[in-house]
DNA sequence: CGCAACTCCTAACCCAGATCAGTTTTCCGC
DNA sequence: GCGGAAAACTGATCTGGGTTAGGAGTTGCG
């Protein structure tokens, strides 16, 4: 395979597409770019991909599959920061940072690549605008763990609740798994109620609202926007933060 | 003054300071980052330094005073999402995004140098290893967001705000601002509770009640802490995520 | 096939923290 | 040193969401 083919193929990842809709890279920079990928992995739900404390972990992006990072106290309780869907890059800070300072756990069986602390600063310095793409994608993600914050701290279950589905929603549509209608989601309320920081009990509740009162309906493993308009306004949702207005750098 | 005389003076400064903490970086890659600091600006209280929603923002390093960044709601809510210290870098999203997502508000009087897009970037290209170090800076910041998430999903008000102090005084006592008894201040209880998650009126009462059970003093400006173990105890406090352990790449 | 483990769903009760409605103290400019 | 405005502080009352304690499907696996 010549490197144009690998750079055809490459662009067709759904992390290639994100970065592309932000930075424009060359076909040197997408072959450099497919090197980092080529190391595939499978993990099942039950076994955690990166582990909280421990050192020499690898980062990965999601071929397909769900994940989530999350979080434990020292009660028990845990907070999930973060769903990762496909294309999203994740454990950044776990090969940045000399021990990893959270967990990811697959939700769905999920297939990945490895990408390796070396390779991935070598790339740096061979191509600095993949630092500069790398450092954009860095940035989004911080964006929404920002707005989850926000949904935490200000904002009710109910609009809290809405504005995560929302925001899920509008992630997935980018890499084509869901629409304005609605998508396929397989969280169950335990894990909801762990992303919202709420317990299972009331996300229960705040759903079976949300339905009865016709905005959207979570059930059987799908989400269904009954009226999207009216979901949006009442979680003062504003999909800004998501930056998703077309490549910034020539 | 000769390259290397810039260097040396760059090299003093707090952000400096931190980046070296992690990455080694040659005289050159301090000279080429000491252009990007050119630009010093003063900001009085009460004028924003950032703009949430406007374009052809710039970013900041602080180099004296203290800011904090947030988001309002439509409500008329705000969340206050990080609070930034002499040799911070803020508003890397407000250059990295067309648009700011958020604000950021001096809380005393600031000195900062600007930082602009395509000086940035363009430093990049001239040094990879710059632009590796200001990813392993991005990501200490939101490996903070992320704990303060957790503060807001998970922690209970009192669990919450000693988490927020012992964090706060850690960070300043790595750019010499503070030390194991306390650190000075200025941030109001409104502000406070705007960080929280909480109202006003409940973070008098919580301070009140660590202040009674001897674990913290905020007075007058200046917190201290009566009993560091207990309140790293009480509050889970654990300062892995804030990755003190030294420079990881040679 | 049958038991175990999950997930979803509900009702009753309770409490942490919000809200409301102030008073007092501190700070700062004139 | 005085007036005005933040900021700090308080008590009373109310409520959103937690907790406890279930039951009723569903999936999977030995």
């Amino acid at each position: 395979m010549n490197e144009t083919n690998v750079a055809l193929s490459i662009q067709d990842s759904p992390f290639a597409r994100k970065l592309l809709a932000f930075v424009r890279l060359s076909d040197a920079d997408l072959a450099i770019m497919s090197d980092l990928y080529r190391r595939r992995r499978r993990f099942a739900v039950g076994v955690d991909m990166i582990h909280q404390g421990q050192t020499d972990q690898c980062a990965y992006v999601l071929a397909s599959g769900w994940a989530c990072s999350y979080k434990l106290l020292p009660g028990g309780g845990r907070q999930i920061v973060d769903i990762q869907i496909p294309g999203d890059f994740l454990g950044l800070r776990s090969i940045l940072f000399r021990t990893s300072d959270h967990n990811v756990e697959p939700i769905t069986p999920v297939q990945a690549s490895e990408v390796r602390q070396r390779d991935l600063i070598a790339a740096f310095s061979q191509t600095p605008r993949l630092a500069t793409a790398v450092l954009w994608a860095a940035s989004r993600d911080e964006a929404m763990v920002v707005e989850h914050l926000v949904d935490l701290g200000r904002r009710t279950a109910t609009e809290r609740t809405a504005h995560f589905l929302l925001e899920l929603g509008a992630r997935l549509r980018l890499v084509g798994l869901g629409d304005r209608k609605g998508f396929l989601c397989p969280l169950s309320q335990y894990r909801l109620a762990d992303t919202l920081g709420l317990s299972a009990v009331h996300v229960n509740r705040v759903l079976r609202e949300l339905r009865e009162e016709g905005l959207v309906t979570f059930q059987k493993g799908r989400v269904v926007f009954d009226d999207f308009d009216a979901l949006v306004e009442m979680s003062g949702f504003d999909r800004a933060y998501l930056d998703h207005e077309g490549p910034l750098l020539i």
